[in-house]
Formats: C-alpha cells, structure tokens, sequence
DNA sequence: TTCATAGTTATCGTATACGATTTCGTACTT
DNA sequence: AAGTACGAAATCGTATACGATAACTATGAA
C-alpha cells in the first residue's frame, strides 16, 4: 500500500485494463502530476511548456493538454500567454479544500461504513498502528500516506465512486501544498489517530450513517480548526 | 436571471475582467458546453474533432482541449483512437450524480444560509412563486432553470467556491440528460415547490447548520427516491 | 537617479501536415 | 446464408511551424 498519487480511479484503471500504449497526452499528465504530488514541482513553480515537452521528449500539444487536466483538477493555474504554475498555498485556498474534503469524506464514510467488513475493520487498525509508530520516529511524510490508505481502506466499497473522485482531487490539492506550512499542528497528529480508532469503534458497532458522517466530517474539520487556531 | 448553462464561475468571471479576446479553445469549450446543456448535442451523440473545428471554423487542436476539458467534467466520454461521445444516459450514473448533488447542495445551503439576507429571501419566493405558475402552464424547461435560479439566489455568498463549483457541475451533468427519462416524476414538482418554502422558513428562522443542511439534502433526495420509485 | 519607452526575447496559441489506429464495408470462403 | 478476412475510409494522436502576446531589458530624457 501507500501510494502516494492518487488518480480519478475510473479512468486510470479503464485504461489500464485496455493493453494500449499509454498516449503521451496521458503519460504527460502522469508525470506532472507525479511531480506537483511528490513535490519535485512546488507550489509557484513555473510550468514552460516547451520545457516540459523536452524533457518527456515528445512534443508540446500533449503536455498542453496534460496542463489543462491539472488545471480542471485545481493543481496548477493556466493564465493566457503567460503560461502555467503550480497552484499557490494561499491560506484560504486550504480552507476550502479542506471544508470541501471534510464534507465530502464524511459522506464518503457514512455511505461506506455499512459494507466495511471485520477485516477490512483488522486491516485499518493495523494502519492506523503503523501511524502511531510514525509518530515516534518522527516521520511525517510517511504518516500522510498512511493516512489516506487508512481511510481508503474504509472507502474501499463506497457506493459511490463520484464522491470517492472528489475525495482523491482533495487529497492531491492537499499533496501539492506539502512541506508547506500548512502541516503537522503539534499534537494533532496523536489525537488523529485516536480519532481514527473511534471511528472504527463506530463503524463496527454499527451505528448510524448520521453520526458516522458528523464524526467523519469532524475528524477533518479538527485538522483544519488546529492549522486556524495557529494563525490567529 | 434563469441562464441555463452553468460555468465555474470562477474561472468565467476571471477570464471576463481581462479584455482579452478569448482563446479559441475556451469559445470551443463554451460552443460545445452550450451544445450539450442546451441538448443540441443529447446523450450518445457522436462529437467528431474535424468537424466541430469545422463548424466553429477553426483547427482541431483547441477543439480537442476544450472536449477533455468537458471530459474532466464528466459531460463527454473521451476514448483513445475512438472519439467523443457525449456522456450517457446510465441511471447509475444517474443515482450517484444526485447522490453527489444532495451532499454538495446540503453543504453548501447550509454553508450559506448565515449570510442570506431578507432580501434574498424575497426573491428567492418570487422565483418560487414563479416555479409554480410553470406548473400551471406545464412548462417543465422553464420549471428546471428556475429551480436552478432557486438555489442560486441562497448559493449567492456562499462561502466556499469549491462547494459552489461542485453544485454547479453537477447541475450541468443532469442538464445533459434533458428529455431523458429521468424527469419529471408526476407530483414531485409540487412537492419540490412545497419544501423551497419549507426551506425558506427554516432559513428565516436562523435553525441550526445542521437542520437545513438535512432539509437541502433530503429535497434533492426526495427527487431522486422519486424517480427510483417508479422503476422498482 | 528614476521613470518612460522602444525593442528584443521568451512563451504561448493555433494551423497544418502526416502517421497510427479503428471502424466499416465488401468480397471471399465454408 | 453466415462468418471471416481483407482493404479502404474515417478519425484520432502528435510533430512541426509560425503568428501573437506578454515579459524583460536597455536606452534615453527629465
């Protein structure tokens, strides 16, 4: 597990299904938006496309085309005849992303926990285990991945893959901002973790899709709230 | 009031300050967008490069952007080597766009709801008021775009674009599936016009987030079980 | 020294051209 | 008559080329 790019899932696995060549449009888009995720391209990096193009070593038309699918997707800005950069970390910007994500996750969860087995429960915990060890070595970037595998695990049967879409652009708007200081509030990593247990408790004590949605929804709403309090 | 086609308003807006002509591919998007919304171009319909460059009267390059750019919308269905079709009439895809739409409207009424003021309120009643005057005549198309109008006038200073975004391309998604099957449960309409005004109320009596959050939801709900109800 | 302006360079925007792939029709075989 | 294989037409995918726009720089005047 913990893969870090995390992609519309529909489409990529329909074209991983077809043995095609990946197109170079496609294999642009892949790439950028490795980088943007990974954070070789921070947020202001300026994105020439000739440069670009140079550098896969094919031609401009399909990294443009790549550009404008980040763009769709939130994680660079495309001004004309200026050209493109990668999305900002303007404050308000993380606010809605992370207001957008807490509802959307929370929905995600509520519509989820009622098909989420006793393994799937096992494997969570297992994940969320592995993120309190993070936390005593100290190793932020893995404890970021584990936490969205712990909650892919719970959305691994979302009725709904539009919602799960959303939830994935969220979490790679979010990946872009990385080594921003928009991360690791002292002491809210710890209590997202007991949150995370909570939340299983739920889930397996069956309890309403209200109350799992509001915990849910909470859980991230708690992260933004402690990057708020911070600031003021 | 009562425009049809719903763009991210963001971007549009942005893009009117700058005196700039617009780019071709943005007039393409726009061209095709129409065409989709309005239901020149319905489900299934077959969108050749060569000759929408042609009937727009330029090259096909930005054509092709301005198709993947309604692809990451969902609008259009894009397949290598194959072409451009405009996206189906799938009831799946039906159920979770609503599904979607239920949660991001839900968010984003009560979201907003803090910041509407009496004088909104009074026209979102006129346009209310004149939703069911299209019940009289029977003038579904006319009855769809006010409905829209409807919650725009609350969506008006919503606080989180993104939601704001989401609202809209989902709009735009059941825009495209005009004339299909999926309208126009009978009694529904009614029904709809009955809870805007329970939802005003609610609004004007400052009820909680949560309280109209549920309302928002479940009118948009209530639409989909609606037409569920009559396949079953 | 500072500001305005003109010219240069970098970069984007679009058209055209051609190769690659798919689809469809037709002829041939069983 | 039905199915298959082949070939032609349609369509997409990408490269290259050139025009348009904006950013930058240098020069001159106040």
């Amino acid at each position: 597990m913990t893969e870090t790019a995390v992609g519309s899932s529909a489409v990529e696995s329909a074209a991983a299904l077809k043995a095609h060549p990946e197109s170079k449009s496609q294999q642009a888009y892949a790439a950028v938006k490795a980088r943007i995720v990974e954070g070789t391209y921070t947020p202001g990096y300026r994105l020439v496309l000739a440069k670009i193009a140079e550098d896969l070593g094919f031609s401009v038309v399909p990294v443009r085309e790549a550009i404008r699918r980040l763009e769709a997707e939130g994680l660079v800005k495309f001004e004309r005849n200026v050209g493109a950069t990668v999305s900002g970390i303007d404050p308000t910007e993380y606010l809605y992303t992370m207001q957008t994500l807490s509802i959307v996750e929370g929905a995600a969860t509520a519509l989820s926990a009622p098909l989420i087995d006793s393994i799937a429960i096992a494997r969570a915990r297992a994940v969320n285990q592995e993120m309190r060890e993070c936390l005593e070595h100290f190793d932020p970037v893995r404890f970021t991945a584990l936490n969205q595998d712990f909650h892919s695990v719970l959305f691994e049967h979302c009725p709904n893959p539009h919602i799960l879409d959303l939830v994935h652009r969220g979490w790679n708007r979010l990946a872009s901002l990385r080594s921003s200081t928009f991360r690791f509030v002292p002491g809210r990593a710890q209590e997202s973790v007991r949150e995370h247990e909570a939340l299983l408790q739920l889930i397996e004590g069956g309890a309403d899709a209200d109350t799992i949605e509001k915990a849910a929804r909470q859980h991230r709403a708690a992260t933004l709230d402690a990057y708020l309090s911070t600031t003021n």
